[in-house]
RNA sequence: GGAGAAGUACCCAAGUGGCUCAAGGGGCUCCCCUGCUAAGGGAGUAGUUCGGUAACACGGAGCGCGGGUUCAAAUCCCGCCUUCUCCGCCA
């Protein structure tokens, strides 16, 4: 959530920031709503003020056997009064929030402005496997191997999804492994957090309530606490674990991570080309989540990006690190790097892991934040990293160590937890 | 799913409609006395949030959450959430 002040104080800076990534925003509209609200509160605190005083002197008054039933009278006309203006409050200001709800993030300065089209690659690890033979691509492979059974997966379960079968889930869980050894190791919180998540999760994520009909609902109230929904990524429950906190500065940062399905809609995403395991309605995911001090969100943002990094090369796959273009960042995010992958076959790149910094944009709408040393209450920054998803790396794997003879070659980092060399 | 009990501030806790716009205690902070791994006395202590202000002042909200009754609600009524105990169900 954008903060109102600065709405109020630069409206056009902030018109000029969404506009990077090609928004519009109606903030006359916001601004307008916010006056008549400051107008309302001033009026109807006046009224409660008043009624206030009258009403501690009316036990006196009976004391004193006064007659207080001229002061009844004006009392329930005030108390008429001061209900009607509560209500026009409430709904001036379900208004204004919603609005607020609805507004992406800013694009932090140094992000550019316009869609993909715009995204700067900045790294670029390894180099593009050659091969001296016809190679198979990974539905092939997986299929001749016996890694998925994606013809199954859809009897069980229908398009977009699919079986992990003997080796082929060894291989998912040895990378669930080597993602979550790693993490340990580098002083993260292994979190195991619950995958139906209430409505609130999706709201402080930043996911509702413009997304809420990409996720699958599991309840079909149509509010309150039994209004759930399957996480898509552990983001949404790792950024709302401290929703509501005020955290010690001492105790920051939190560094965490967790590893969850992530279930998926993807509702007329699904392409042709995107065979197999590129995009499904639920796939494996280990997800890193940073709080901190704003001072320290932007270095908490590059050990994301080295940690996402340092586990594709761990895997020798060749990748690209973008940055992202205002347009192509997540509406919840001010900035965000992509790894995307080589996928020999299609002769793209896709991505397997996106980390970002939302600032405190996820923090203001689920009021996470930290007391200072001196006792200063602030938003903390929230970011978040996948570290990494499986269900494109697995591919890629498999199809950049494939063999002439169709076998595939263990990525060594992964062989403790395979125990094999290579996949026959 | 059913029955019962509970939810008050950092913690414990009193409180069946009005000088309680939350008593008392613990803890914490400060002061006094004492003088050193004691003990005693006094004062302060509602965090947060919204409006307001240059900043104060000032005012509103706030007793699990949301409604309602009333001139007035921690207190009465309705709905919900959470916790505990028991019963039922349990792939």
């Amino acid at each position: 959530m954008i903060d109102i002040n600065l709405i109020r104080s630069d409206k056009a800076g902030v018109a000029a920031a969404l506009a990077k990534r090609g928004y519009t925003a109606e903030l006359d509209g916001i601004l307008d709503l916010d006056a008549a609200r400051r107008e309302i509160i001033g009026k109807t605190e006046a009224l409660k003020a008043e009624k206030n005083k009258v009403s501690a002197d009316i036990p006196r008054m009976k004391k004193n056997g006064e007659d207080v039933q001229p002061v009844f009278a004006k009392m329930r006309e005030i108390g008429e009064q001061i209900s009607a203006s509560d209500e026009k409050l409430k709904t001036i200001e379900d208004e204004l929030r919603h609005n607020l709800l609805c507004l992406p993030n800013l694009p932090d300065a140094d992000v550019v402005a316009g869609g993909k089209e715009n995204n700067a690659v900045i790294k670029i690890y390894g180099e593009k496997p050659s091969f001296d033979f016809p190679i198979k691509n990974h539905v092939e492979l997986c299929e001749s191997l016996k890694l998925i059974d994606y013809e199954r997966g859809v009897k069980l379960a229908g398009n977009g999804s699919w079986l992990y079968t003997g080796r082929g889930a060894v291989i998912e869980w040895a990378l669930l492994n080597y993602f979550i050894k790693t993490h340990i190791t580098d002083g993260y919180t292994f979190v195991l957090p619950p995958h139906m998540l209430n409505y609130e999760c999706g709201l402080g994520a930043g996911q509702f309530p413009k997304f809420e009909d990409d996720v699958y609902r599991v309840d079909t109230a149509e509010d309150g606490a039994a209004r759930r929904f399957m996480l898509p990524t552990a983001e949404t429950a790792l950024v709302n674990i401290y929703r509501g906190e005020i955290l010690e500065e001492k105790d920051m940062p939190k560094k965490l991570f967790a590893y969850t399905p992530c279930y998926r809609k993807e509702a007329g995403s699904y392409r042709a080309e995107e065979r197999g395991m590129i995009r499904g309605h639920q796939f494996d995911k280990v997800e890193m989540v940073q709080v901190t001090t704003p001072d320290s969100s932007k270095a908490a943002f590059e050990e994301l990006v080295g940690k996402a990094c340092a586990l594709v090369e761990g895997l020798g796959l060749h990748y690209r690190l973008s940055k992202l273009a205002a347009g192509d960042c997540s509406a919840s995010m001010a900035r965000t790097y992509d790894i995307e992958v080589w996928i020999p076959s299609m002769g793209i790149y896709k991505e397997v892991s996106s980390v970002s910094n939302a600032n405190d944009y996820q923090a203001r709408r689920n009021m996470t934040r930290y007391r200072d040393g001196n006792g200063k209450i602030g938003y903390v920054h929230t970011l978040n990293g996948s570290g990494l998803a499986t269900s494109r790396i697995l591919p890629a794997i498999v199809e950049q160590y494939q063999n002439r003879n169709g076998s595939v070659t263990v990525p060594e980092v992964l062989r403790e937890f395979v125990g094999t060399d290579v996949i026959k």
